[in-house]
DNA sequence: TTTGACAATATCGCATTACGATATAAACTA
DNA sequence: TAGTTTATATCGTAATGCGATATTGTCAAA
């Protein structure tokens, strides 16, 4: 017989938050382990992800990566150099905006992302339900 | 007009991949820069509420700490002892079995964490819908 | 055309996190 | 008693990302 008290969380809501972040650890954990035995970082995976699934295009500007990764623009063109070094991305200078510059998948790229996506895809699609359940659970209004 | 090759995707499906990594990126940055504010790190708030949230429990040993985090047991240790300098929480050793250690909140680290899942609680209230509607996208046969 | 803003790059040091490998001690169990 | 489990500890390593700061090239507007 607990108080209507609006602002104080409960135990269950606890739980159910706990129970989200839990989820979520799982799937990162399962992403970082994928990524890593495709034989790319973590973070290269994302990128990678970010490049490709950009809405309408192909490629994009670090800044424009930047923002999809919310990370500083100086970081990304770190993680940028690194995907250069390792192949996985190349380096083209927009025509319309000479100080642009597009990243676009080189075919090394293609090929791991495409393993890593097609992995992922199904392990979300497994996923799914139970990350809906928690989500209705939050936003029960009974509680 | 693209053929159904069952094992590629196609780029509406990278884009709903990608766009969940998006908002998934956007939530974690929310949070970590939360708990920045709150004055702990963004890895011993998720200690905190996974000891808080632990189902039917409200203290946990280490190894089932290091499970729900996701981390190996020795990392799981040296998260603890820097909470416990933060004097968020405090090791009680078990009575039934003194190999074990529970975890507990402290008062401080209750405060601190009632105060970042109010916030959270509502921001994933509000991410809901958001995420619900990719995990549609991404279990949609007709694609 | 000059001035100011923007995009990308670069360097430095720093902090956090987590790992593997390895070891020890205490306590439990068969 | 022997083997296992739980927690702790140490060491070196790796990846990531930040703030601060600076430079170069490009664009756009006054």
């Amino acid at each position: 017989m607990e108080m209507a008290r609006p602002d104080k969380l409960n135990k269950a809501q606890y739980e159910t938050l706990a129970a989200f972040r839990y989820a979520l650890r799982k799937f990162i954990h399962f992403s970082e382990t994928a990524a890593q035995a495709a034989g790319i970082t973590p973070q290269q995976h994302q990128a990678l992800l970010a490049i490709r699934g950009f809405p309408g295009r192909d490629q994009v500007t670090v800044s424009e990566l930047a923002e999809r990764l919310q990370l500083r623009h100086h970081s990304a063109v770190g993680l940028v150099d690194r995907l250069v070094t390792e192949k996985l991305v190349s380096r083209v200078p927009s025509n319309e905006d000479r100080r642009q510059v597009f990243i676009q998948l080189t075919s090394r790229g293609r090929k791991t992302l495409e393993n890593l996506s097609t992995m992922h895809h199904k392990q979300l699609k497994q996923l799914g339900p139970e990350f809906s359940l928690l989500f209705e659970r939050l936003t029960s209004v009974d509680e």
